[in-house]
DNA sequence: TTTTTTCTACGAAAAAATTCGTAAATAAGT
DNA sequence: ACTTATTTACGAATTTTTTCGTAGAAAAAA
């Protein structure tokens, strides 16, 4: 399975919203968004390494090199999901939203479209449906 | 803030589902669950390790020592969670949900237990009320 | 009692992840 | 044309995390 490391990701991020960029751009954003303050050289070493593993492409026709991820974010976000739900809550996904909603500022919009998507998935594979409140 | 590795996180989990165990304890039911194969002295070490860091405490009053957790759970996983939701969903807790819920087997009682979560947090916080099905 | 097993402590090796320095090439500025 | 900036490549140092070997003490087994 893949799995960024936690640099890597953060280089994901900005790539996933940014679109395809440079270095140097990659490399601001990280350094203006939190502390992550390293030199160029870093950010630039890291997206090679990033490269050569697959995660991410690049054109070359230029002398400045672009960058692109080749992963879906969605897909990324699946198996860090996956994983985190097995390490942090030992597999259990309502235990973690649980928490997450019971703590988590969550607005009343959200909310309701998650009751939507409840409500969609407990129609759909109708294994006991009679639990209706 | 508190930041357990993935290992140590793995062995905090034990000690939160079985309460305070000996090393031997901890080491075979690692070795059991998963694939997570290492020597019983890395499962030591990795405890002492834990021990100064101030993550475990331990009884040493018998030869065999008895280690249990010094963080309570839920605090570590609100910290992992939200460190989570930063780096993987950049801020955006619905939309992990919605991705969990989507794809996840999450089964009936689960589904209902997260409804009845909303309905108590839409109430409380009555900001759009209205907008009960 | 003697041997074998089970612990802990400790150090250090190994692996993984992060960081940066330097050199060479190209581009940009003066 | 000359100097300064920027960019890539590369190797290696550093830091963090994980792993294990060895030794000695205590307990258990024979």
């Amino acid at each position: 399975m893949i799995k960024p490391t936690e640099s890597e990701l953060e280089i994901l991020q900005v790539l996933w919203s940014e679109g395809p960029s440079t270095v140097r751009v990659v490399h601001e954003k990280l350094s203006g968004d939190r502390q992550k303050e390293v030199g160029y050289t870093t950010t630039l070493k890291l997206m090679q390494i990033m490269l050569e593993k697959g995660l991410l492409l690049r054109d070359e026709s230029q002398r400045t090199h672009i960058y692109r991820t080749s992963v879906e974010e969605s897909a990324i976000r699946q198996g860090l999901l996956q994983r985190f739900v097995d390490t942090a809550f030992r597999g259990s996904a309502s235990q973690l939203v649980l928490e997450l909603l019971g703590q988590h500022q969550t607005d009343a919009q959200e909310l309701e479209a998650i009751r939507q998507l409840i409500d969609r998935i407990e129609q759909e594979g109708d294994r006991s449906a009679d639990q209706q409140k």
